[in-house]
DNA sequence: CAGTGGCCCTGTCTGC
DNA sequence: TGCAGACAGGGCCACT
């Protein structure tokens, strides 16, 4: 599942092999990789087609590409989604979503989508310069990585929640880029439980779970920098890198590696939760 | 209005 | 062997 590590292996090598060019053809073979463009298919081909792509920017999970017309082709990968350089010559994918041409020589841009949960969309720029945000990404915090990213704000924000402490990490709104995986890596490293409620949390603890989820960020991305030199990014973006670090997700009955207390699993959200019992004990009162 | 649960989607795996 | 059901889960939307 990509979060935000493996978009931003996607980014960076769609910053190197698609800035500067220009659209000369969109195809879209799937109409629900377009659902969250809501003036349709043809207005979103239209919107792209002649424009030179000017960067390649991203938020959190979302990632966007500043057109020369002032609006930017925005894509959520969602569960299953790539998105692949190919040359023309190459067979169309089982899960072809849709694919944008240039007007060079050089090879064509796929968006590929399993389970069809991502999609792509083309949006007005809010803002100036590099600080600009397509419309439907400006509701998104910041995310853990980003320079800007302010923790004294991120718990304040904590504190007025009622609800539970992996759930306030999911929220987008609150801090972005943090999916299922990171979320119990983090809660792990930092010993605190999922369902800790929010308003008992301490400023310490706020910035242990942040520095955490950096850290195995950070690891993911280190592991991951190279994938797409390759022109290929895992559908899981679970490389070898997962197996060897993941300390709980997955690893239900498996000993803690602080501990060797077996590893739980638990629904939680629809979800898998994962986590130490002994190194995180459920609090007294219990938020889920 | 904040919080919560249901739903979308398809390929893989498990159990009967 | 075959088939039904569980599971994977980000984000949107309806409901309380």
């Amino acid at each position: 599942v990509p979060e935000l590590p493996e978009v931003e292996v996607v980014r960076a090598g769609i910053e190197r092999y698609v800035v500067a060019r220009r659209v000369s053809a969109v195809d879209v073979r799937h109409p629900r990789a377009v659902r969250r463009h809501a003036a349709g298919a043809p207005d979103l081909v239209a919107r792209l087609t002649g424009r030179q792509v000017i960067a390649a920017a991203r938020r959190g999970k979302y990632l966007w590409l500043p057109l020369d017309s002032g609006e930017a082709l925005v894509a959520h990968l969602g569960m299953s989604g790539q998105l692949l350089i190919r040359s023309s010559d190459a067979a169309d994918e089982v899960h072809l979503r849709a694919r944008i041409k240039f007007d060079d020589a050089g090879p064509e841009l796929r968006f590929l989508d399993q389970r069809t949960f991502g999609g792509l969309a083309v949006d007005e720029l809010i803002g100036v310069g590099p600080a600009a945000v397509p419309s439907s990404v400006a509701h998104i915090a910041r995310d853990a990585l980003d320079p800007a990213f302010d923790d004294d704000r991120f718990f304040r924000a904590l504190r007025t929640r009622r609800t539970g402490l992996k759930r306030a990490l999911l929220d987008q709104t609150l801090v972005s880029g943090i999916g299922n995986i990171y979320a119990d890596e983090a809660l792990w490293r930092a010993r605190l439980h999922f369902a800790r409620p929010t308003e008992t949390v301490n400023r310490p603890e706020a910035g242990r779970v942040l520095d955490a989820a950096r850290a195995v960020m950070r690891a993911a991305l280190a592991a991951g920098g190279t994938s797409f030199d390759h022109l290929y990014v895992d559908v899981n973006g679970r490389s070898g890198y997962f197996d060897r670090v993941l300390a709980v997700y997955g690893q239900a009955g498996r000993p803690c590696p602080r501990c060797g207390t077996p590893v739980r699993r638990e629904a939680f959200m629809n979800r898998s939760s994962h986590h130490c019992p002994r190194c995180q004990p459920r609090p007294r009162r219990a938020r889920w």
